[in-house]
DNA sequence: AGAAATTTGTCCGTATGTATC
DNA sequence: AGATACATACGGACAAATTTC
């Protein structure tokens, strides 16, 4: 693989997309981003890459790291995206599974899942809405 | 020491030593293969180094690593394209509006949407299901 | 039941060699 | 030549899950 740095550099474009995942809601707060393992293969880039662009994060106050733990989402970056003109709501309710998501979590279709929604505005748009779905009861 | 990674990567060498061990039966299916602390000393390799060759075995479907516990030796099927060895499974598709998603965004029932979606899975049981929507032609 | 040891998971900092822009 | 990035490798430290005593 070739090295073209167009226009910004790598770690810029990668901490950028972090920075889009835990402002929408992707990353919630408190949520441990995926290991620097993980990010080097999902964005191919090496690990020094990975580490500057964690690091940009880190000096935005978008993320903490904890040595031995990983890279948490701070809280504070839903705020920050909230004053910079973006809203965003949430709810929690419980919905029945269809057939998708019944396959995936390998219940009956119409078993009861946990959905998390937030809608984030932008202005008087949508920009995005996330729907995180999970077991209701746990699986074991 | 240096670092000279002459013809093939140690990491590479060490997984293939340790894919004949499993194939030819020396450790067999669903034995534990000796900690990562004893095969730093048996191949005189940083852990870093080991791990990275476990993670070649894990990818390839030939052991499974458990925290804590160890890595098995896979009575290996062949799980290649099947599971890929990640934890999270992303897919991107356009999909269209339903009612609730039509009435947020502001367009009409049926508008394409895309939709991207992130399975993430701990061990066989799918954990939690992310889908984030977002207009597929941005309005501004 | 509880403490210690074991083992894997993750991050830190550093270093070398290679390749491309 | 210099900056950026990749792949590889080392050693150390802390965190978390599991097993053992």
């Amino acid at each position: 693989m070739p090295t073209p740095h167009y226009g910004q550099p790598r770690y810029h474009v990668i901490a950028d997309e972090l920075r889009e995942r835990i402002e929408s809601g992707v990353i919630p707060p408190g949520a441990l981003l995926p290991p620097e393992s993980v990010l080097t293969a999902e964005f191919r880039a090496s690990r020094g890459t990975i580490r500057q662009a964690l690091a940009v994060l880190r000096k935005n106050g978008l993320a903490t790291t904890e040595h031995g733990r990983g890279t948490y989402a701070n809280a504070y970056a839903f705020s920050h995206a909230l004053s910079g003109g973006s809203d965003v709501q949430k709810r929690e309710r419980e919905v029945a599974a269809d057939a998708e998501l019944a396959a995936l979590f390998g219940v009956e279709i119409g078993a009861p899942l946990i959905e998390f929604e937030s809608v984030t505005r932008k202005g008087r748009n949508v920009s995005a809405v996330t729907r995180t779905y999970r077991l209701s009861s746990p699986a074991y």
